[in-house]
DNA sequence: ACAGCTTTGTGAAAGCGTGCACGAGGGCTC
DNA sequence: GAGCCCTCGTGCACGCTTTCACAAAGCTGT
C-alpha cells in the first residue's frame, strides 16, 4: 500500500520548477513535438541542463541514453508527481479589484483550478457575479468548502483583512493558501501558504534599477533578477 | 564620489525581504512605534531574528545595542537602499482581464510605482481608459517610455505574446520586466527580469496537497511552502 | 556483432543561504 | 561611575542547491 505514493522526498527548489517545464512539455505536444532532450528542455525552460536532468530523475528514470524524454509519457509523470491528475477547485476570499481579475482570468480553470465559489465581506459586493460565479457571504465558506471539497484558499483582500481571511480559510478546512494580499499571514503547522506579493517584485527590481544607475561604469553587469533569467537574444 | 552608491553587494535573498521589512516598519511608525528590535520584526515578518540583523547589517551598522532600531530611521534606509527615494512609474503591456486589473488596482501608485502608460496591439482595447489612463498602441510604446522616462515594464500578455512583448519593451528602453505571463521570456543580458506565474503557484500547493493526501499517518507535517510560512496559531 | 555517437543519470565539488552562539557595545539604575 | 542587563553584529558550521564531469546505456550504421 505504501508503493507508488510515499516515492522520495523532492527538493523544494525542485518542485517549483516542475510546473515550468510542465507547461513547456505541454506546449511541445500539442505542436507535435514526440522527443525532447535535456538541453532543449533546458534552453526553453531558461535552466541549465544538468539541473533539467537531476530534476527529472527525482522522478525517477524516465529518459533514454542517447535519445532524451518522450514527452508525452514524461508530462504524464510530471502531472502525477504534481497531482494534477484531477481537478482542485479553489475558492477567492476577496471580490475587489484583484479578486474579480482571478475568477474572471479563466486561466485557473484551463489549467485545472476551478473557482469553486468567492466570498467577500461587503453587501455591495455579495450577489454580484464575477467569472461566472455568484459572490456570497464569508459565514459561507464552511459550506462552499465542504460541499465542493476545496482545500485551496486564494485570499484576493486587502492586507490588513489578510489575516483574518486566513482564519476563516482554515477554519472552513483548508490546507492550502495562496495569498495575494501584502501581508505576512500565520497559519498552524501543516498549512502550506505561498505568498504573491506584486508591489515586493517591483521594489526588488528597483533596486537593480537604482544600482545599476549608480555604477556608471563600462555598462551593465549581469543581474540575478531572482526567478526570472537573462539570456543574451 | 564612490562614497555612497557603491556599497557592498547585497545577497539577492536579502533584497527579496527589505520590502517586506519595510513594509511592516512603515506600518509600525503609522502606529506611532518609534523603536523595534530585531526579535519583533522577526516575528512580524515571519522569520527567524538572526535572519533580520544580518539582512540590516548590509546596509550599515543602524541598530543600537542593547536597544533595537529606530523605526523612522530605519524606514529610511531600507527605502533608500531599494532605491524608493523616488517613483517608478511603470508601463503595462496588454490591456486584457489581468492588465486592467493591475492598471486599476492603484496599490501600485501608492507604494511609488504609478502606471505610466498601458498599450496593447487589439484595436477593441486601444482607447479604453483603465485605471485612469487612456491605453495606446504598442507602437507608441518607445514614445511613451522615453517621454516619461520609464524603466520598468509589466507584461500582462498571454503566454504567447509575451516574448514579442518582452522584445517590444526592450526595444523600447526598458530595462527591468515584470512577467505575469505564462512563458519564459529570453532578454539580452543587463535586463532583469522576475517572473510572477499563478497557475504555478497553484501548482506548487498542489504537490504539497496530493503529498499529505498520500501520507495518511498521524496528520500534517510541516511543509515548506516556499516564500510563505507557517507558524502555530 | 561491433564501433561510434549521443544523451541520460549521478557522484562529487563548489557556492549560497540559514541559524546558532557569543563577543561587543550601549543604555539604565543605584 | 560602576555594574548589570539587553540587543546588535558577526564568525562559523551546517544543509540545501547548483554545476561539473564522466561512466553507463541505448541507438545506428556497417
Amino acid at each position: 500500500m505504501a508503493g507508488q505514493r510515499t516515492r522520495r522526498r523532492i527538493p523544494e527548489a525542485t518542485v517549483a520548477r516542475l510546473p515550468v517545464y510542465l507547461r513547456i512539455l505541454t506546449e511541445q505536444f500539442d505542436d507535435g513535438v514526440t522527443n525532447i532532450s535535456s538541453e532543449e528542455l533546458a534552453e526553453l525552460a531558461g535552466v541549465n541542463a544538468a539541473k533539467v536532468r537531476k530534476d527529472l530523475s527525482y522522478l525517477g528514470s524516465y529518459g533514454t541514453r542517447g535519445v532524451g524524454y518522450d514527452v508525452e509519457f514524461l508530462v504524464y509523470q510530471v502531472q502525477r508527481e504534481l497531482g494534477l491528475t484531477h481537478d482542485w477547485p479553489v475558492v477567492i476570499i476577496g471580490a475587489g479589484n484583484l479578486g474579480q481579475a482571478l475568477a474572471g482570468y479563466g486561466g485557473f480553470g484551463e489549467r485545472g483550478f476551478p473557482v469553486g465559489g468567492v466570498v467577500d465581506v461587503s453587501p455591495s459586493k455579495i450577489g454580484t457575479v464575477v467569472g461566472g460565479v455568484r459572490v456570497r457571504h464569508v459565514d459561507e465558506l464552511s459550506q462552499i468548502v465542504g460541499s465542493k471539497n476545496i482545500s485551496i484558499g486564494v485570499i484576493a483582500t486587502p492586507g490588513p483583512a489578510a489575516q483574518d481571511a486566513a482564519d476563516a480559510l482554515v477554519a472552513a478546512g483548508v490546507t492550502s493558501i495562496l495569498n495575494f494580499a501584502p501581508a505576512v499571514i500565520a497559519v498552524p503547522s501543516g498549512i502550506s501558504v505561498r505568498k504573491v506579493d506584486l508591489a515586493v517584485e517591483l521594489q526588488i527590481l528597483s533596486y537593480y534599477e537604482q544600482r545599476r544607475a549608480g555604477s556608471q561604469q563600462g555598462g551593465l553587469r549581469a543581474v540575478p533578477g531572482g526567478r526570472g533569467r537573462g539570456a543574451s537574444a
